[in-house]
DNA sequence: CGGATCGAC
DNA sequence: CTATGTCGATCCG
């Protein structure tokens, strides 16, 4: 304990006497120590608010927690991990009765009068109010209209297909899973970094004043986000200030400061660079890593401890550069390095300094999560602000990952296909990146809610969605994402636009288009772009122009004739709008400057809730707007454009030559004889001999699997099947053979889609129409999988994702109350094989289990946690058989940063907890069934 | 290609 | 009183 240890694993317990006594506690956790946690990770990171412990002799570290842990009675598996500092912002509150004990309380942690926040339906009542009969309202009700018109179609294209089209598309969609299967790749370890409500806690750490009140930046019309304290009262990101205000009148808004943010932003990547040069940036808050190289050079520096920390004078110097320059940052940084390699001698003559280096050690491993703790130490270290992290094979689940615990948490899914499906199986697709409102509310109307559902459903969603829709529902249900991290290419567009109250005299139109030209030329000269394409519309009016533009005369030339043209348009009536943009696309590629050629593009938005919806100028208006300017008749552009593409392409690099052919490269077609070689290795492993057909249900034989295929082909030309939908829940049997059956043919994916068309048409072409020439189906299908950084979408729902991740990894299922929990850090169990020398107890230790009371003589803690660990195990057994009924899910929306206006309310769906599972389900089970099951599955079906 | 829409920060 | 600004991707006609 010398060294300030606090920390272990968290037992409910309630079993120890509070020394302080009388105070409002919720309840009371038992710290056992000496389950490997200390060992890997003495006093690590950091801000943990509303806690209370204390030491105890025979039992270790106690903590007490004032919020809301409700346990419910199951087991509660978390460690608390605090830093030096956070150490030192505790204030002893209490004498102990235990000697040695000491009662340690957090200074931020009151939830004084005001502080409380609102639950959710007070939220909802107060935003409907502020939100119902304004024209944002009008507008979001329509909008909410075409989508369910969408669904609408959707669900009767549905109806229309037949059972023997959903088995042929189950077919070659498995196919493609099978395809897909062969090509997941685990051997990368992508870290996606988050930072904790970014610039709430930039302004929050250089104004000490806002710190214990709740505040958001942005402005009265719209907030970029929220601190902790606000979100406890429904204030988010994307919600507008005066609304904020109502929800909590106490809200400080504070204006936002980007320079400020971006010069935190470059320190945090400063240090990232570190760990992949190539890391990839996501706006100011965000960063995806490539730490595999890191990792594999990190095995041969010198054992165990790599770094020491000098947290003293980092902290001094940290604080003194608050408000300086970057410059000098840059020069604190360099002329006092954070870090410092292991040679030094620990164990210094001198008695002083050593203590000094003892004190202020922090000790990181070799593993992946030591690796990303250590970047979120330095982080803070740096910019005292906290940071969330994932860790995972890939960006789209590491993305995912470093929602789980946050704020300042971090979350690893191993490198191991079935931990990925695991994660994944009860997922809300939601949380998914890349699936937002829209998606979200058509799959549930198919039924689809989680990761699980939307691979059962995979033959569905082929026939119903677009190639590269279906093809993304496949990747994300499998678990599959980039592995590597595209250097973020040129730049293909850049554009300004601003709202304003109501604008409809021409002039002042012009005047402003002259503006935001002004400004966008302004922005592209800084980045000595030249452009393509000039653009203008009315909700978007465009168009293209030959000369390449890049100042803000030749940019309002064109954008000022296509204002024109929609003042004309309306006349003699005032065109009204209140959004104006101008956005210029097309830039040229390097190589292509040489030629000079430019173009720009422009927008002009119509009001949105003006309602002048009727202006849709056309083409003939255009048309006859061609007076000025680069004045040629519009036909003539667009040859000319083409024309001067033929040539560029000629020009060029070959591969550019007709846009959207797929283009091959030596890469890509030596991966497709790889993949051949693949699945050929596979249908020569006999790994599956025995296939029941899933149309006729007769168990064929055979070790040719063309064979197979063949007869099922015939089957389903053959067999009049009598039911239509039945089978998209009946299938099991079929499904889970095919699965990952070898397959022979060599589909591709356009054939795939043309079948659907096909099938969708009412052709019944037979089945057996394989073999067209379609050597590039692969290359087209690793390209496509293989690019797609998989774009973000953040949170949240705390207590699900908790719940799903603690019940893969911990001996035990746990059951995390959503509320404030995101307080704490919670930490992998991964680590447990190390074992800690650093906490036995002493020999004749007397310890009383916290659950079943009884007084345990033990040599060393290790063997009384694991006493502890059965007595659990038997009474939450005991428990969940009980009572069969889990308590209902409650989704906050704690930790949502991105809830659109209305929905907001919306999204407090319960996602069906009973529903049957076949596909990824059974196929999971089926294999865990061949590892032998322990006694982590035995909860797991309990939990079902 | 042009325009609308989605999704993300 | 008051509902962002920018960007890329995709789908559809």
């Amino acid at each position: 304990m010398q060294h300030g240890v606090l920390g272990g694993v968290v037992y409910p317990g309630g079993c120890l006497p509070l020394p302080g006594g009388g105070r409002h506690l919720d309840f009371v956790v038992f710290v056992a120590p000496g389950a490997g946690f200390f060992s890997v990770a003495p006093m690590r990171l950091s801000v943990c608010p509303a806690l209370l412990g204390f030491w105890h002799e025979k039992c270790g570290l106690v903590f007490t927690a004032s919020c809301q842990l409700h346990l419910r009675g199951i087991k509660f598996y978390k460690t608390y991990l605090f830093s030096r500092n956070t150490m030192k912002n505790m204030k002893k509150v209490g004498d102990s009765s235990c000697s040695d004990g000491f009662l340690l309380r957090m200074g931020l942690n009151d939830n004084k009068a005001g502080m409380q926040g609102l639950d959710k339906e007070k939220i909802n009542k107060i935003i409907m109010e502020a939100t119902k009969g304004s024209r944002f309202y009008e507008n979001e009700l329509k909008k909410d209209q075409q989508v369910n018109q969408r669904i609408e179609k959707m669900m009767q294209l549905k109806e229309k297909i037949t059972a023997q089209q959903l088995l042929k598309a189950q077919l070659q969609v498995d196919k493609l899973v099978m395809e897909l299967e062969q090509s997941r790749n685990l051997n990368n370890t992508i870290v996606h970094i988050d930072m904790d409500a970014f610039y709430a806690a930039v302004e929050m750490r250089d104004n000490p004043e806002l710190k214990e009140k709740p505040i958001a930046v942005g402005s009265m019309s719209m907030l970029s986000t929220s601190n902790y304290h606000a979100r406890r009262f429904g204030v988010r990101a994307a919600m507008p200030g005066f609304i904020a205000k109502k929800l909590c009148p106490h809200l400080t808004i504070v204006p936002l400061n980007f320079e400020k943010y971006g010069k935190v932003s470059k320190e945090v990547r400063e240090i990232l660079s570190e760990y992949d040069p190539n890391f990839m940036p996501m706006g100011l808050d965000e960063a995806y890593l490539n730490i595999t190289e890191h990792l594999e050079e990190r095995q041969n520096w010198p054992e165990n401890r790599r770094f020491f920390i000098n947290t003293e004078s980092t902290t001094e110097k940290d604080k003194g550069d608050v408000n300086m320059s970057a410059k000098s940052d840059k020069d604190g940084y360099s002329s006092s390095p954070v870090l410092f390699e292991d040679n030094t001698p620990l164990m210094d003559d001198n008695p002083e300094q050593r203590h000094q280096s003892e004190e202020n050690l922090v000790v990181f491993g070799n593993s992946a999560e030591e690796v990303v703790k250590e970047i979120r130490f330095r982080i803070e270290q740096k910019t005292q602000l906290t940071a969330s992290a994932g860790i995972a094979p890939n960006t789209m689940l590491a993305k995912m990952c470093s929602d789980c615990n946050k704020p300042n948490g971090q979350y690893k899914i191993p490198p191991e296909r079935q931990a990925v499906l695991d994660f994944l199986k009860d997922l809300p697709i939601r949380k998914v990146p890349g699936i937002g409102k829209v998606t979200e509310k058509m799959l549930k109307a198919l039924g689809i809610v989680t990761c699980s559902e939307l691979y059962q459903q995979r033959a569905l969603l082929s026939l119903l969605f677009s190639e590269a829709s279906w093809r993304n529902f496949l990747d994300i249900s499998l678990g599959l994402g980039s592995t590597h991290l595209e250097k973020d290419g040129e730049r293909k567009s850049m554009s300004t636009e601003r709202t304003f109250s109501e604008m409809n005299t021409a002039e002042d139109q012009y005047s402003l288009c002259r503006e935001l030209c002004r400004d966008l030329a302004q922005e592209l000269q800084k980045e000595g772009l030249k452009l393509k394409n000039v653009n203008f519309e009315v909700k978007t009016r465009a168009s293209t122009v030959l000369s390449s533009v890049s100042t803000e005369e030749e940019i309002f030339a064109v954008a000022k004739d296509l204002l024109g043209t929609e003042i004309d348009s309306v006349a003699p009536h005032p065109l009204r709008i209140r959004l104006m943009g101008v956005r210029v696309s097309g830039f040229l590629s390097e190589e292509e400057k040489k030629y000079q050629q430019k173009s720009i593009t422009s927008f002009l938005k119509s009001g949105r809730e003006v309602g002048f919806l009727s202006l849709q100028p056309g083409m003939s208006n255009q048309e006859c707007f061609t007076k000025n300017s680069e004045a040629s008749p519009r036909g003539s552009f667009f040859d000319k454009k083409r024309a001067a593409r033929q040539l560029n392409s000629e020009n060029f690099s070959p591969n550019e030559t007709i846009g959207k052919q797929p283009f091959h490269d030596r890469k890509s077609s030596a991966k497709f004889v790889e993949e051949t070689k693949k699945v050929t290795d596979l249908q020569n492993s006999n790994v599956c001999k025995i296939f029941t057909c899933p149309v006729c249900f007769e168990e064929q034989s055979s070790n040719n699997l063309e064979e197979l295929n063949r007869h099922i082909d015939e089957c389903l030309d053959g067999t009049c099947i009598k039911d239509t939908v039945e089978m998209s829940k009946n299938n099991n049997s079929g499904e889970t053979t095919l699965n990952f059956l070898p397959q022979v043919k060599n589909e591709n994916v356009d054939e795939c889609q043309k079948n659907k068309t096909d099938q969708l048409a009412g052709s019944d072409q037979s089945a057996s129409t394989s073999n067209k020439s379609t050597s590039n189906s692969t290359d087209k299908f690793t390209q496509i999988i293989s690019d797609k950084p998989n774009r973000e979408r953040q949170p949240s729902n705390l207590s699900d994702m908790a719940r799903n991740m603690y019940m893969k990894q911990c001996l035990f299922p746990t059951r995390i109350s959503q509320d404030n929990e995101d307080h704490f850090e919670k930490t992998e169990h991964t680590e447990e094989t190390s074992s800690s020398s650093f906490f036995e107890a002493k020999e004749d230790s007397v310890l009383v289990c916290p659950v079943c009371n009884s007084e345990q003589k033990t040599t060393s803690l290790v063997s009384f946690n694991r006493h502890v660990d059965v007595c659990l195990n038997k009474s939450l057994i005991q428990e969940l058989t009980e009572k069969k009924d889990f308590p209902a899910k409650t989704y906050n929306m704690e930790n949502s940063d991105r809830v659109g206006g209305l929905s907001r309310g919306q999204q407090c769906t319960n996602p069906s907890q009973g529903t049957k599972r076949s596909g990824l389900t059974t196929s999971q089970s089926v294999s865990k069934k061949a590892k032998s099951s322990n006694s982590k599955h035995t909860i797991e079906k309990f939990l079902k």
